[in-house]
DNA sequence: TTAAGCTCCGTACCTAGGTACGGAGTCAAG
DNA sequence: CTTGACTCCGTACCTAGGTACGGAGCTTAA
């Protein structure tokens, strides 16, 4: 239930640290994502995982939130963790060319796929027409559309 | 290897059939999909198994053929296997209505996946462009854009 | 000090649409 | 009758991106 106190008990535990120690949990509900995602992205190497300091607790610096936000931002563009995990390599590097190179592939995807689903549209809102205006004599045009040889 | 001769020798077994009975391999070779791919479609349930007649070998009338090609057909234009199973339910039963509510269901979520490919595209096409034309004093703006609070 | 609540870690499970494997049975030709 | 190809069936594995579970250990407040 409370992760909310977990995150203040990091923070409370080192009141005076630069850089507030969190726990996962006060990781993960900062940056609004559950623990088990966190762990996912350690295991995917998109997160480095803390040594445990003693104790046989992590903790992580709050630099990892904005991390993480990062990695949602680039989700919402479109880029697969891979790519994320490449970008997030190169983020600091200053590489710009290879930078855009990963962003002009991720581009090229998109327009792939939005040239599938404009023919798609196409194809299946005229045969919804079709259906529409036809008819009960004949067969449905959908179905007689996706029973025609190719 | 010869996957041919289980279609052939299915035939030549019942020469005079009016329904030449496939093998599963002759089946999936003349339906150009893999013998696996039709084990699957069996268990998704948009294959029947027909039942051994004696021996221990199924056999399929030459109609499931059809039936995988409606099936390939049909996911070309992106509709996903359960709705495939539904719209060959629906296939022979003529209930137009709901082969419509099927196919209008199918192009509401091209249309939804249009938009957002459309802003992704819009998006990252404009900070590749920034990209291209930015200093290499200031920060990438590919790099930039995904760091920025949301 | 004890109970609650976390963390750690491995593992299994989920959707979608298959692919791969392996042992046992069957079938047709030589 | 043997050999080789195929079928049958269950099960595991794959990508992508997680979610869920469970036992054991740690931490913290009362």
């Amino acid at each position: 239930m409370s992760k909310v106190n977990a995150a203040r008990t990091a923070s409370s535990r080192t009141p005076d640290s630069k850089t507030a120690a969190l726990t996962i949990g006060g990781l993960a509900q900062a940056a609004d994502v559950g623990v088990e995602t966190v762990r996912y992205y350690q295991r995917r190497r998109l997160l480095a995982i803390p040594r445990t300091a003693g104790g046989g607790v992590r903790r992580y610096p709050t630099s990892v939130v904005d991390r993480i936000r990062f990695i949602k931002r680039a989700q919402s563009l479109g880029f697969t963790l891979n790519e994320i995990r490449e970008l997030l390599g190169l983020e600091d590097g200053g590489d710009r060319a290879e930078i855009r190179a990963i962003a002009d592939s991720r581009l090229a995807s998109i327009r792939d796929k939005l040239k599938d689903l404009h023919r798609m549209e196409r194809l299946l809102s005229q045969l919804v027409l079709d259906c529409e205006h036809s008819t009960t004599l004949t067969r449905c045009p959908i179905i007689a559309a996706l029973s025609r040889p190719s």
